[in-house]
DNA sequence: ACATTCTTTCCTGATT
DNA sequence: CAATCAGGAAAGAATG
């Protein structure tokens, strides 16, 4: 198992400047398949896939302070601007990979036949005490491990994830970041289910995310039920993994 | 235990 | 008139 002070960079210091997340995950398939090795598959022997191999086990978490900081200090984040990005990136496609394939890789039989709620249900009982995170250093916003899902994020997955949306939200112009919530009602139900809170309704979901305004996660528009993603707000771009799943 | 951040709840008033 | 928006205020939840 790696940990983030042993990460070897080798994959880093090939990336160019142009890699886009796409890119990356072109190369992300070949992945699970050399996790059969250590505890969590990984093949130690496969020099060059181990940051990536990193990113995509249990252990990493979204924002990881130790990442972020590896990459600032070895001048990653300089070469590779769109660095969160791609952190980003690949965390959300982690997160199939950890519901999916490595579930089946492990153990082969077990997601046969299981309906997806109880199979959810089985997934969190067996993942959570076996797959220790990486814990962040305190003190900075950075280090946040998101164990719960933020609102902002929610809703992105949600415009990444038509199967999942039931049309309560859409995109009104992709390139700007810019959606329009089309069902309120369905909508704030969804965030409800999620939050596992009968009482959201869209006049409270709203209000959360007005909050937004001000962290730069979401940016004010003219017109009613339309935002605006943000600077701070990531991972919700064309080359998103979503996408392509 | 505490500080910080995020979210919820409630509210008043304005706008569509 | 109903739905929505804009925020203030305060409390609760999550997290380090």
């Amino acid at each position: 198992m790696y940990h983030s002070s042993a990460l070897p960079l080798t994959l880093l210091s090939s990336f160019t400047a142009d890699l886009n997340s796409q890119a990356l995950l072109t190369e992300l398939p070949t992945i699970p398949s050399s996790w059969d090795c250590s505890e969590y598959g990984y093949d130690v022997n496969d020099i060059d896939l181990p940051f990536l191999a990193y990113l995509t086990s249990p252990d990493y978490s979204s924002g990881d302070s130790d990442v972020c900081n590896l990459a600032d200090s070895t001048g990653v984040s300089e070469t590779l601007p769109h660095f969160t990005d791609l952190l980003a990136t690949v965390t959300t496609h982690r997160k199939n990979l950890d519901e999916q394939v490595l579930q089946e890789k492990r153990n082969p039989h077990t997601s046969v036949g299981v309906c997806k709620e109880e199979k959810e249900k089985v997934q969190e009982k067996k993942t959570s005490p076996v797959t220790p995170r990486v814990h962040n250093r305190r003190g900075t916003k950075r280090n946040r491990t998101h164990q719960s899902v933020h609102l902002w994020e929610f809703v992105r997955d949600l415009l990444l994830s038509p199967h999942k949306n039931q049309n309560a939200v859409r995109w009104e112009n992709r390139k700007e970041g810019t959606f329009r919530v089309v069902k309120s009602d369905m909508f704030a139900q969804l965030w409800g289910e999620q939050k596992k809170n009968k009482c959201m309704n869209y006049e409270k979901l709203s209000r959360a995310l007005r909050h937004y305004y001000k962290s730069g996660i979401l940016e004010r528009v003219d017109g009613r039920l339309t935002y605006k993603f943000g600077k701070k707000a990531h991972g919700w771009r064309e080359d998103s993994p979503k996408q392509l799943t």
